[in-house]
DNA sequence: CTTGACCTTCCAGTGACTGGAAGGCCCATG
DNA sequence: CATGGGCCTTCCAGTCACTGGAAGGTCAAG
């Protein structure tokens, strides 16, 4: 396969495949030509990063999570613990997001959004 | 005021203050020395930017609002527009992460986290 | 006069791509 | 056999909003 038929295959863009080469998360081989040439256990792995990643680990999380996929004597522990690690970072995440929102949404509400220049949400930016 | 100063004073580090400079958010004057030297004027202006930062306005929002909060004649109309869309990207962001977490949150109490390689997390990624 | 806390600039790195330029390869059609 | 279009290649630069660090200037206290 080329990197077009595994782009296509994994959901994952060519640029991003070609950037997983060049961090060593894939190492397809090389055709006489040049082109890349990707074995149905490269798009196994594709699939896997494009999976994780849409997970929200970042790539250095992927990294292990591959080798432990591959490590067939892993203990589930290690993978539960860096799972676990990253659920509560998204949950900080969602903690401040969820913050945000509330101030702003109040201070949307608050402002009439019409020609006059007085404003309830540069008054609060302003303090 | 130095830099140290208006760093103390808005919270933002100065080396950020040094970078909002440099992309024209601030312009203090300086002293023969070299030194940066803060008005009020600016100090109030970083504390605005601090906030509308805080809030998850990226900095060209962050520019357009300093604008209109300086614009005594501006519409509030215009401030709404604005807020009202980022508040739609911290949703749209909220809901992607909540997204993430159930699933997440499922693999990770489905895994033993124990010494055993069987890990449901790795199993779902691999598809 | 030295020490230490400031301040300056400039350069490079972060994370994870993404866009674009310049050029090679391959296949089908005329 | 030429040409066109759709692949593929590499390399460089840009994104966003800082952040770290090096190398060096300035200033007030002791």
């Amino acid at each position: 396969m080329n990197i077009g038929d595994v782009a296509t295959a994994s959901g994952l863009p060519a640029k991003t495949i070609r950037y997983y080469e060049d961090i060593a998360l894939v190492t397809p081989k090389r055709e006489a030509n040049g082109y890349r040439v990707f074995s149905e256990n490269d798009l196994h792995k594709l699939r896997f990063l494009a999976r994780a990643r849409a997970l929200g680990f970042p790539i250095e999380d992927c990294r292990t999570l591959l080798a432990l996929y591959e490590d067939k004597g892993r203990s589930s522990a290690e993978v539960k613990e860096l799972s676990r690690k990253h659920l509560d970072e998204i949950d900080q995440k969602i903690a401040q997001l969820q913050s945000m929102r509330n101030t702003l949404a109040h201070l949307v509400e608050a402002c009439a959004g019409d020609h006059r220049p007085d404003c309830p949400i540069l008054n609060d930016l302003g303090q």
